[in-house]
DNA sequence: CAGTATCCCGCCAGATACTG
DNA sequence: CAGTATCTGGCGGGATACTG
């Protein structure tokens, strides 16, 4: 979770709660593209046009802490490691493909 | 809108369209607060804990300029305005739900 | 009551380069 | 390949005071 929902999630909002855990930037983004199964590292960082390696390890690293994402490493060289939905991620599906349905009908770019 | 999520949304993902609408810290809580009917400001920022009013106020704007929320000026003196949930923010409706029943469940504070 | 005005700061995230 | 290191900056948001 980021810094700046510490703060929030003292308003007894139940809302607040899961927006601690999914506000960041591209955490909805990640979460989604982890739907459909493991993704490796380079798998994300290239679907997901426009985000960079360091803010791609800044938020796994928050999903996997706080529970939603598990990381795998393969201890190869190369390196090879793989993220997929926790427990926790799985829970959230519902949320995922309220916000899915909603974008897909609500388009903001053409 | 954030200025943030600008860059987001040419990703191509449905779901950035999403939270690129709802993606500021406070504009979640705020739909939900107005779920069960219209509020005015001094309701919702007293409902809200830890929310000013500038911030408030600023998101509220965002949230009429997408279409979400629907502003109401009564004009009198002294002020009253009421806030509700627009066509497009009813909408969100399944995705508020969805959101706060996870955080029902999973409290990150006792 | 419903905001606005100002000032300010902290964090998230971008850019670039580098490594085991 | 899967990150980390470092530097940088912008913007959202906080604090406080003020106003029609």
């Amino acid at each position: 979770m980021q810094k700046t929902y510490e703060q929030m999630i003292r308003c007894h909002c139940a809302s607040a709660n899961t927006m601690a855990l999914i506000g960041g930037k591209w955490k909805i983004i990640i979460l989604d593209h982890l739907r459909d199964g493991t993704q490796h590292f380079n798998e994300l960082q290239r679907s997901i046009a426009g985000i960079t390696p360091h803010t791609l390890s800044q938020n796994l690293k928050e999903l996997v802490s706080d529970g939603l994402v598990s990381r795998q490493d393969f201890k190869t060289t190369p390196p090879s490691t793989a993220y997929s939905l926790d427990t926790l991620g799985k829970e959230l599906l519902p949320i995922l493909t309220a916000i899915t349905t909603f974008g897909e009908n609500h388009p903001l770019i053409k």
